[in-house]
Formats: C-alpha cells, sequence, structure tokens
DNA sequence: TTTT
DNA sequence: TTTT
C-alpha cells in the first residue's frame, strides 16, 4: 500500500541514551526526547506547560554513531523517524502495546540542534558535562570520519536505494 | 520549550470512524489508520508486508465535521496531528499507557485522497457503500457550507480558520 | 551549519515527465507539479480557486526509474525533496533565478496516490493511456525489481551513510 | 483539488528582517534563510560547503510579531510555510518570476530554536546585540501578551489562535 | 480493522 | 500544464 508514516519532533533527551549491541550484531540505541506545550488558562490566567515524553528507538547503525557521540542528555535534537507500537506481555500475561519512534536502517534522520558552544568542554563544566565528556568530538570532524567510511560500492554506484525502499515498499 | 511535535500519516482507515460527543459539548471521532511497508526477504526472496496501525483522535471540530461527512471505512487520508500518550488504569490496578496521533483544536490536518468518483455514490455499489452512503455528500459543497458557518467576528477580523482553508479548500 | 531544507508536495503531474542523461551517465527526470487552494469570497460569495506550480528535478536515480514507469501526465504524487535556486543568464546577459523542488542522489521520496485501477491498462482507454501505455507496469513488480538490485555490498553491511549525509553533513 | 504544499526549513536568518504595513492596514515580514549542506569531495578529499538561501514572506500577523520582537540576523529558526512564485514583470519588460516561503494569515509555523541566554541582553553583549536590543523581550513575557490579546469571540467560542499556541506557546 |  |  502507498502509504507514509512520519514522525517530526525537535525537543531535548530526557537522559543519556543507552546504547547496546543486537547478537546478531548491530548496535541499538535508545532514549526519550521531551516535546512541550504552554498556554495561558482561559479560568485563572495562569500560564501552564505540559510536557510529552517521546520513546525512540534506533538501528540506523550509522545515527546509533551520531548518538554516541554527540547526544546526551539535555540535547536538542530534530529528528524525523516513524512509528511503531510493539505488542508486548506483562508478567501477568496480559497484552500490553508500547509505542515509539523509530529510526531503523536505512531511515530517520537526526541533526543537532545545540550551539557548537554547547557541545564544546572547553566553555562548560559541571556534572553533566563530566558524565558525558567522552562524547565531545566535534561534529563536523566526525563527519570527515563517516564520509571514509562510506563503502566504495557507493561511491562507485551513485546511487541509494534509500527512498526505494522507503517509497516503492510501499506501493 | 521551543519544540515540534508532529506526526504525518497517509494511510487507509480501518473501519468508520466513531464520533461522539463530549459532555461539554464539543465532539471527537476516533479511528485508526493503517500504514504499511513491504520489503523482499533477502533469505526467501519472498515479498513481506508489515502494517502498523495508528489510533487517531480528533477534537479539532471542523475537521471531526469533515471526517462525519468524508470518512468511512477503506478511505484514503493525508493527516497531520502530534503525538500523545495517555496514561490509565486498567482493571487490575496497572499503569497503561496508550500513545495517540491528535487533532487538537485549531491543530492538525486531513486531507481526503480518494478520487471523487471513489466518494460517488453513483458509480459504486456494493456492502462498503450501503453501510455509508449517507456520508456521500459532495466534499466542494461542504466547504461551502464551512465557509458560511466560520463566526462573523473571525471574517470581519480578516481571520479564516486556517485548518479550514487548509484541509477543505483543497477537496 | 546544522539545517533543514525539506519540501513536500502532494498534488498532480501537469505532463508527462522528461527523462534525459547527463553526459556523464546518469539519468534525471524533470516534471512539475500543481497544488491548489480554494476559498470562497467572502465579498462577492463565490468559490475560487488558485493553482500553484511546482518545478521537479529528479536526479536520484532510483527515483527517476519509477518515474519512468509509473508517473505521467495526471498522475498523483506525494513527493519529499528540497529546495534550490539556479542561477542563470539570459539572452539578454541578466542574472536570473529559478527555484525548484530537487531530489538528489540518495535523497527524496515519491510515493505514487493513483489507484491501482488508475494504473491498470486493463480497467482504462482513452487517449491518455494511449500515449502512456508502455508506462504501465505494476509497481509491486517493479519492487521486486529493484529489490533485486540493490547491491550486495548494501546488504552485508546493513547500513546506509544516507541520513549522514542528509544530517551530518549540514552540522 | 486535495493537495498539500509544505515547506519545512531549519536555519539562520541572514539580516534583520524587514517588517512593512500593506496600505490596507496588515503588516508582511520579509527575511531570508540559510540552510547549508557539507559534503567531502570524493576527488580531492576536501569538506565542501553549499548554501541555499531561502525568501521567506510572512503576512501571519501574529507570527510577523514574533519576528518583530525575537527575529534577527543571526537567529535560528524552524519554520513551515508554503512554496509561492510571484510573476513580476522587470525594467526590460520581461517577464520573471521569484519563488518564496510564504506564511499567510492562519498559517505557518516558527519555532525559534536560540537557546534562551542567546535571546537574554543580560547575558550577552556586542555590536549584534547593541544594533536590536529593542527585540530583546522574553518570549514567554510576549506569550502571554498575545494570549490576552486574542479576541473575546474567540474566547468564548472556544477558539485559540493555533498558530499562536503552537509556534508561541513552545517558546 | 484498511488496501493492493 | 494537473485535477475536481
Amino acid at each position: 500500500m502507498s502509504s507514509v508514516n512520519k514522525v517530526t519532533l525537535i525537543g531535548r533527551v530526557g537522559k543519556d541514551p543507552e546504547i547496546r549491541s543486537f547478537q546478531s550484531g548491530g548496535r541499538y540505541a535508545n532514549f526519550s526526547v521531551a516535546t512541550s506545550e504552554s498556554w495561558k488558562d482561559k479560568a485563572t490566567g495562569e500560564r501552564k506547560e505540559k510536557t510529552e515524553w517521546h520513546n525512540v528507538s534506533v538501528t540506523n547503525e550509522a545515527l546509533v554513531g551520531v548518538i554516541e557521540r554527540f547526544v546526551k542528555k539535555g540535547s536538542k535534537l530534530y529528528l524525523e523517524g516513524q512509528l511503531q507500537t510493539r505488542k508486548w506481555t506483562d508478567n501477568n500475561g496480559a497484552e500490553r502495546y508500547s509505542t515509539e519512534v523509530v529510526l531503523k536502517p536505512f531511515a530517520g534522520e537526526i541533526v543537532l540542534l545545540d550551539s557548537r558552544q554547547d557541545n564544546d568542554t572547553a566553555s562548560d563544566s559541571g556534572q553533566r558535562r563530566r558524565d558525558t565528556s567522552n562524547r565531545a568530538q566535534q561534529p563536523s570532524a566526525f563527519a570527515d570520519d563517516l564520509d571514509d567510511e562510506i563503502p566504495f560500492a557507493w561511491v562507485s554506484a551513485l546511487i541509494v536505494p534509500v527512498s526505494l525502499i522507503v517509497s516503492l515498499g510501499v506501493i
């Protein structure tokens, strides 16, 4: 079926991402992203705010690498993924559902919205920074590394089937 | 916090929408939308398909009107809403979470993607049509109605219900 | 710079796409897509409509293949691309600018929104169909072909650098 | 026609916005937004960058207010608008086309992505700030003002200016 | 629960 | 130049 399933978020990461490995070898990252809205209560006149937490699951290996190096508690992100609801069974044997925003292999996008100085250990200090200082690599240097890692087959083919999978797979 | 929380779907509606009234007077519509992906299994070579179901909840009154008149089982839609997770307590007193795509008052968008003839009773027949033939009003006529319903305060203030224009104007 | 440049359109194709080859070997497709809005004029009460034409340029080779086979005059599409303004010099030596929606290698998405029967020669006839009957291949069959064409390096790597290019390239 | 025409940008504003009044009374804001991509040249190995400039035109009065107070040269923005190509005649009588991203009344969205301290005169100084210090109001205070300005007819009708909530509520 |  |  020709369909589109897309989630776009801008928000902040609630905790340092958890990065783990599948037994099969690949890695994934899980973290949650907060978005919030505020409005002025008509009755009382006070400003209210409601925060929504989104569970994000990344199996796109390249994006796991980005997350590992640059994303930490408090990071502001733009991300695109897709909605996926997993079914599981709780301890009482009851069926449960959990909805996540997933960034699968060959799909999804992450853009870091923190200013460069936020990512620079030299201009920051404190608990949060100390916990994650090993993640302070410069993104553009990392981008160089990544370009180097693109397999030659890619370069020579100059074709990426991604959008095919995404757009033809759903026809 | 400056954030974005947006879901974009193109898919088909699984059952006729349920439209109900709040005690406070407003109405809401609930329905589910299927999106699917297909791919060719690398090992077996067979084509596989996975369908994802999205629960959609609409409290935007204008869009409830659109849904009431034009959306039925099988309708193909483009919609924009936001992610919202509700917490509730099941019969065993356990906390449960349910994630929905919500189209709140004055937010969200629905575009009908069925061709006109799909909406035209004259060119169709059969069970599905019979069940829902009372929803066969022409969208553009309905758009006229809606424009008429815009409160005068709006008109005089050069204000136009955006989501109406955006979502009905294009029917 | 971390940035996002994205255009999302749903509309109809004005003419059969032009597909040509670069001297360097790759191909590209050009076509235009109409979107329109309608509204009811407050003064006269008459319904008005305005159509916007978007020039689309596709160099994503895989999507050129999709366009070649399935897109023709009148096709309804969902597409994602990016905005790009080209500078050129007219016959009088004056600088001109032309803005296009481009779907570049490794980026962009197209989803066909016409119903299957619209794509099926067996259920259609007439001038339009006759002109383009050579494009009547079934999309899902084509998807099989495409999956076959994915280079093995991809499969074995299970990694797609695309989103990296898109999201890291702009850091 | 059922269509979608949407542009989503994250980028930086090139110059202080120009805000002017229509003879009819409304105001509009014009500014340009830069997005850029970088990539590593395959042949030379050097990192390259290309910047794309987007002309943005805002006639959504609420968003003009946001722009007036918070957007200046260098501001980082998320924005949603639609593509519009205007036809005009140059001095030689030749037809010209200019494509803009427009945020029309009751449509479009702007989210400010600069960190609060960037917007806070107390924590900043220097030329840029001095030039625009009259724009240093706190966004959340402004949101309060805006809520106050909502006409009563709106409030009584349970109507809320969506784009305000969406784009200001989240500041 | 949709559709192809 | 599409479509309704």
